[in-house]
RNA sequence: CGCGGGGUGGAGCAGUCCGGUAGCUCGUCGGGCUCAUAACCCGAAGGUCGCAAGUUCAAAUCUUGCCCCCGCAACCA
């Protein structure tokens, strides 16, 4: 497999964390768990820490920009440790290696002509930051907030996103999976047909952002900083010590990009072009995600819904979340998040199918074999028919489902296993097994369930890191559950003799109140 | 004429790109089992797939029109 590189959005801090950034992150997390398992992968995540919000936030607070971001950028990596997430690199764009880099990208694009200086005229609304075309105006004034706006004329540097249109539409054409998922596709590619304008990439009336660097062109150069979202896009490059370094030489291009769908242009158009600028290859795929919605709602800072997931986490406990964020609906489409959808979710499949299996058939073999693995029992003419023979393809087939961002489905696949392992205790009966001393059989059963549930901690880890780690303990497993799937998932891989120690109930039922 | 998403059994959702027995989870009803977290297993009822027209041997799926809900419109994942 070639080496792995996925990336969250660096999230702006201008306020706390919320439930959406968690889920990006956590998806993300569970691509890199898996690719790792089979090879070399790199996870990054950050923050964005430039930019007028910023600056105003930390006002506000009394703080300086810095201060604000240093003050906040815990309470991100805190939320990520909550939630079991091991990534790789956490980039600030206030770091020294980012503003480098960043620089030495706007140095080049301006030595290759694609930046260039020019004016950046407009009417702008000073309450929303927002550059309006004349025909957008209500009554002459600011469209979205009625407010008077001002004619603005200020020598900027210009990107030349235009010249890249074609060749943009082209790399569309010829990679139909570039964007994901289909819709944001021909979204993007509508505002191709379009045609794109050139980019203001340098700020003047703002100082919270990396200067742009003085160059050959001259002394009356505009002073200012560089367009926050240059500066952020840049930063899947930056952590890999572009142009050089040896993570770069071995993740760049990107495998997956994830993204919000509100963020798709600035991926999808601007950030490929800006990479063919410096001569380097856009990422394989952006894919653009959903949001999670309250009773239908977008959640929004302003509309006060805001979920937090420190609460959602302590209330279920991150495995179960992280279940339930990948489980619920289909990756990419929007839905709709309740707590009532979390405690159904909780109780029937982590509760009842999943956490029920693990008790009960640890329990079966504690009373029937004094807890340890028995051996399993099969001869050259049962093997073929033993019960793991159906289950062969499941670790490649849902390896390819979470590759393919189909975690869903990856996710029903591996409860295909919990469902049939369930079923098999009721089809062999193994109390009347038991009762009629038919050792052979119990013997093949209790093993049939035990290696399912090493499997299933196997298949589940990347999802559940904590709860599937806990399978594996009760199962008394010593060796690493992050193993190669191809090798550590052949059937009949657990030992025998094994002594397992069935422990707490993994997913106590969670009772809601009748009301 | 701004752009886009959605309307599928009681609830929540897949399926729609590449037409061809309408699927999943929960809930309901009936039965079974007793190892287990009142959990598990089997079976059943329940849908003219928003409305209308069109294309087709065949439409949830393609085309057109209409109704209703919801996002976005250069810094909210």
């Amino acid at each position: 497999m070639r080496p792995f590189y996925v990336t969250t959005p660096i999230y702006y801090i201008s306020g706390n964390p919320h439930i959406g950034h968690a889920y990006t992150t956590i998806v993300a997390d569970v691509l890199a768990r898996t690719a790792r398992t089979a090879g070399p992968a790199f996870f990054l995540t950050g923050t964005d820490e430039h930019g007028q919000k910023v600056a105003d936030a930390a006002a506000a607070a009394g703080k300086t920009p810095q201060q604000w971001c240093d003050d906040l950028v815990p309470r991100w990596q805190s939320l990520f440790a909550l939630y079991q997430v091991q990534y790789d690199d956490f980039i600030r764009t206030t770091q020294p290696r980012h503003q480098q880099i960043v620089q030495s990208v706007f140095e080049t694009l301006r030595d290759r002509g694609d930046v260039y200086l020019g004016k950046y005229e407009g009417w702008y609304c000073v309450h929303d930051e927002t550059f309006w075309l004349e025909s957008k105006l209500v009554d002459g004034k600011c469209p979205t907030c009625g407010r008077p706006v001002q004619w603005l004329s200020e020598d900027d540097w210009f990107f030349k996103l235009s010249k890249y249109t074609q060749p943009l539409k082209q790399y569309f054409i010829d990679h139909p999976d570039f964007v994901r998922p289909r819709t944001v596709y021909n979204e993007m590619m509508a505002l191709l047909d379009e045609g794109l304008d050139d980019l203001s990439i340098s700020r003047t009336n703002l100082e919270w952002g990396i200067p742009v660097p003085r160059g050959a062109a001259g002394s009356e150069q505009p002073h200012g900083v560089i367009y926050v979202w240059f500066d952020a896009l840049l930063n899947y490059i930056s952590a890999l010590e572009w142009p050089a370094g040896e993570r770069f030489k071995t993740f760049w291009p990107a495998t997956v990009q994830l993204i919000g769908k509100e963020i798709a242009r600035f991926h999808t158009l601007i950030w490929p072009a800006i990479l063919w600028g410096i001569g380097e290859q856009a990422p394989e795929m952006v894919f653009a995600h959903g949001w999670i919605t309250v009773e239908g709602q977008k959640i929004g800072k302003s509309l006060g819904n805001a979920v937090d997931p420190f609460a959602l986490a302590d209330r279920f406990g991150s495995d179960a979340m992280r279940y339930f964020l990948l489980r619920e609906a289909p990756f990419g489409n929007d839905f709709s998040y309740s707590e009532e959808k979390i405690v159904q979710r909780y109780n029937s499949d982590l509760g009842n199918d999943l956490g029920n299996l693990v008790k009960r058939s640890l329990t079966m073999l504690e009373k029937y074999r004094n807890g340890l693995v028995p051996a399993p029992a099969y001869d050259e003419s049962r093997r073929g028919r033993a019960f793991g023979e159906r289950f062969a393809d499941l670790p490649a087939r849902v390896r390819a489902l979470i590759l393919d961002l189909q975690f869903r489905d990856a996710l029903e696949a591996v409860w295909e296993l919990v469902g049939a392992l369930n079923r098999e205790i009721e089809e062999r009966k193994p109390w009347v097994l038991h009762k009629e001393g038919r050792q052979d059989d119990l013997d093949a059963l209790l093993y049939d369930l035990c290696e399912g549930l090493r499997w299933l901690a196997i298949l589940l880890a990347p999802f559940m890191p904590g709860r599937a780690a806990a399978i594996w303990q009760q199962l008394g497993m010593r060796d690493r559950i992050d193993a190669d799937w191809t090798a550590a998932l052949q059937w009949g891989g657990l030992a025998a003799g094994t002594q397992t120690q069935p422990g707490e109930v993994l997913f106590p039922r969670i009772e809601t109140a009748t009301e």
